[in-house]
RNA sequence: GGUCUCGUGGCCGAGCGGCUAGGCAGAGGUCUGCAAAACCUUCCACAGCGGUUCGAAUCCGCUCGAGACCUCCA
């Protein structure tokens, strides 16, 4: 198959085609979460776009080491640091102590959303050495330059010298310059948009180490560069992150990687787009905010039931990573529904017997098949991908109804079953949550007896029998499915 | 105020100049002891006003509306 990978680049602003560094091989930093605090189901949707575009990747053959941070420092600062100390002291807990109890949350949410690990997860406070020592180059190519222990990098030298600064997010130096007006604490800059590469520590400070400069800690944005440049190199082939990450974090670290090694770190620059929830901002102020748990189980004013995690994650595939996606209770149940569907086909799928004969179907489904590849080829198209994949759905239900004799043959039906099961389990990591026959053999004898009881009472016409066994099983959440080929179920 | 996105049928959401997106809901049908589920078929659209073009949801302009970013932010 012939694969043309197109990828929307932010810093081009236009769709390119991929071609990695080193043939074969793809190095993929992403912007990871922030500890300190439950994990926002915003930086849910964003996980969830790049390891669908890790698994692509890996499923087209590259092998690609992925690496997304934590950021255990940094972040907990002005008022951060204060929620900080103030969470520490109530829960009498150190910063670090802070920082894993929810960096073990946001895996564990991450779990369930069937996302992959990253390849390496690199913590900020784990690099301290290699941050001072960029730094330091920074510093000696002319770009930092050190006021009372602090560390700032010159953003007017780097735009003189360079002409990179604002390239990524629209900006002009100017215009930086005449917004910052309000801005307080800038007496130490040189220049308004200059940002501290190192911080020295105020005494309450809790987070500190010994540099050439001070006891401090390092800037907001130090950590991406020094640890993409660590583990993929000076130059990598992808980085991402949330669309509001672009300023002024990413424009921050391409100042710090090219003011350091004289280069730019990744060749596409990739952005998600937000979640919103009721058409605007997720914010916690004025209670626009729903958890992932609160979403699974159903506990918000924003929802009228729970969904599972499946079932957000299919929603959040069948738009587009770059658009906006607006959660809505409605919208989540059209989702859920669509989301069975295509697990029920799937099952069917993988019933189907080969047949002997060529199919008449052939042609459209393996045009449909190749179609797949082609959505996802078109910057990680999954909602296109979706689509094709249900006019694939019916045409499963159709063999599954009317058998395969004649309609499609072995080699497309092999092709057909590879390529979704691929694609919807390894690539989506799409798990399919209402299998009955998955669920422990104790299980399915329980049921598949119980169900036997029942058609025997349907034979005999017992109906209250077989309606009590329905209903009883029904308030159990397990639903029984009447077919033409005799009874069915699964988890409601 | 500056920068930038976006407005598609009842809801969500693809579409990037000509060809059915798709999901959910609605309607009709199949199956069925009843019901549910499932399946098949199908109706409904491009914010408004101009312009470019043989042809525009798709390009340009204006109007109205929504949202994001502007050193916490996925």
């Amino acid at each position: 198959m012939n694969h043309k990978l197109t990828v929307y680049n932010s810093m081009t602003r236009e769709k390119e085609i991929f071609t990695p560094i080193h043939e074969g091989f793809v190095g993929m930093y992403v912007c990871g979460p922030t500890v300190y605090n439950d994990v926002h189901l915003g930086n849910c949707r964003t996980f969830v776009s790049f390891d669908v575009i890790f698994r692509y990747l890996k499923h087209l053959g590259f092998k690609v080491r992925y690496l997304r941070n934590i950021t255990d420092v940094g972040h907990l600062l002005d008022d951060g640091e204060d929620r900080m100390l103030k969470g520490a002291k109530a829960d009498q807990m150190e910063p670090m102590e802070v920082a894993q109890k929810y960096t073990l949350g946001f895996h564990q949410i991450m779990q369930i959303f069937n996302t992959l690990p990253p390849s390496i997860e690199p913590r900020a406070t784990g690099h301290i050495p290699e941050q001072i020592e960029m730094v330091e180059t920074i510093i000696k190519n002319g770009y930092g330059y050190e006021v009372n222990g602090s560390v700032y990098f010159d953003t007017l030298a780097f735009a003189e010298r360079t002409g990179e600064y604002g390239k990524l997010s629209g900006r002009v130096i100017d215009e930086l310059m005449a917004e910052s007006r309000t801005l307080k604490n800038q007496d130490e800059k040189k220049h308004p948009s200059d940002f501290a590469i190192w911080m020295k520590a105020a005494p309450e400070h809790i987070m500190k180490w010994n540099s050439p400069w001070s006891v401090g800690f390092p800037g907001w944005h130090l950590e991406c560069s020094a640890m993409s440049t660590k583990y993929l190199g000076q130059q990598f082939d992808i980085h991402g992150g949330g669309n509001d990450l672009k300023f002024p974090h990413h424009e921050n670290e391409i100042a710090q990687n090219v003011g350091s090694c004289g280069c730019q770190p990744a060749r596409y620059w990739l952005h998600t787009n937000m979640l919103l929830l009721n058409s605007k901002k997720m914010s916690k102020s004025d209670g626009n905010t729903i958890s992932p748990t609160e979403l699974f189980t159903g506990e918000s004013v924003h929802m009228t039931k729970p969904y599972s995690p499946m079932a957000v994650k299919f929603f959040m595939l069948q738009c587009h990573y770059r658009s906006t996606l607006d959660l809505t209770d409605e919208a989540l149940q059209a989702a859920e529904k669509g989301y069975k569907r295509l697990m029920e086909a799937l099952r069917k799928l993988k019933k189907l017997e080969a047949p002997q004969t060529a199919g008449a179907m052939d042609a459209e489904i393996n045009s449909l098949v190749e179609g797949i590849y082609e959505d996802m080829n078109d910057d990680f198209s999954t909602p296109k991908a979706l689509g094709t994949i249900f006019e694939l759905v019916t045409k499963i239900n159709i063999l599954s109804d009317n058998g395969t004799e004649g309609q499609i043959s072995a080699e497309v039906l092999n092709r057909l079953k590879t390529t979704l099961i691929a694609i919807i389990g390894d690539v989506f990591g799409l798990l399919d949550e209402g299998e009955g026959d998955n669920q422990g053999t104790a299980l399915n004898g329980l049921m598949s007896l119980i169900l036997d009881l029942r058609q025997a009472a349907r034979t005999n016409k017992d109906w209250p029998t077989s309606d009590k066994i329905r209903d009883g099983l029904a308030s159990l959440k397990i639903q029984v499915k009447d077919g033409k080929d005799g009874s069915s179920w699964s988890f409601q």
